[in-house]
DNA sequence: ACTTACCCGAGTGTTTTAGTCAAGTATATT
DNA sequence: AATATACTTGACTAAAACACTCGGGTAAGT
């Protein structure tokens, strides 16, 4: 297994997604600026998000992504397998072939730590994750900073022009 | 987290001396030959699992290496962790300051699968999997073979002399 | 037309991985 | 004492993975 800010991101972003679901479409430039995540970077995962059919996507003005299902129908195991993370630990992928073709001694115990991961993953869903206090917390900070962030930027361009 | 060769390969050669823990001092050349794992390779695991005191060393002929305590005594977490792969699966290493030294929107979940990994791994000790009836079944493979091993490279002494 | 915002592929510096290699030290056997 | 065994240490490295960036494109709204 391994768990990188790829695999991160792209759930912090869905969650994201999932606390600002009722405001339709939003902007990978909003989620860039909420989380600190790089908006080329939020492209890319974006794109295998979509190709999974986790995100539906509208172009334009007023466009941005929203989730394909409401919150408590997507996994966090989803999210992280749609952006190429395998929640493995087996050396041979579960084919129980990586000393000479046979299995070998560890074998079993990644398997089930494997699934231990997997199902853990699995029984969290977006929505779960929005119903906690301490995650709208976390939410309302993002909301105020990005807000403050706004009007300095506002407050700049008028000065400036 | 990362879980990668080298955690894995800490673990298989431990239990390889578990296995192994009634026959006196076991060699890296043994494991290596057993386990199909680079003696070098073995030999910089050990000098951290020796630093760790899971293992302790005699030097010379009929020397090697033996668990500092009986398998039943060490947890498979403990010989991940002895070889540096952290089982951690937060950005912030759980000091919640990823975003701007603030708590990002996902600490809790990461912090919770950390735990749960880590009670998984910690719950299952050397001694728990010797006594698992797949594993024995792979063992006796592999002891089967070394021996087969061992016969060939007699014979072709014998033959080169 | 013009702006917004998604879309896509290629490129790149840095870090980690998975080892190797060489030289040295302690111990036991002959 | 000589020799072989086996642990001990440190430095080194090719290749892969990571965490991005950059540049140009296309669709939709106003
Ligand atoms: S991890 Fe599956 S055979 Fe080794
Ligand atoms: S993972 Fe701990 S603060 Fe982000």
């Amino acid at each position: 297994m391994r768990l990188t800010t790829k695999g991160r991101y792209a759930v912090t972003a869905m969650l994201d997604l999932a606390i600002h679901y009722e405001d339709g479409p939003i902007t990978l430039a909003d989620i860039s600026q909420r989380q600190g995540i790089s908006l080329s970077y939020l492209e890319q995962l974006f794109a295998k998000l979509r190709r999974k059919g986790l995100v539906d996507s509208t172009r334009g003005p007023g466009g941005g992504y929203r989730l394909s299902r409401i919150p408590a129908e997507i996994p966090v195991a989803d999210v992280i397998i749609a952006v190429d993370e395998k929640l493995e630990t087996t050396r041979c992928g579960g084919l129980g072939n990586c000393q000479e073709d046979e299995r070998c001694l560890t074998h079993d115990l990644w398997t089930e730590l494997s699934d231990q991961i997997y199902n853990f993953l699995s029984g969290i869903s977006l929505g779960n994750l929005v119903s906690r206090q301490t995650i709208q917390d976390v939410a309302a900070r993002q909301d105020g900073n990005q807000k403050i962030n706004l009007d300095t930027v506002e407050r700049e361009t008028v000065a400036v022009s």
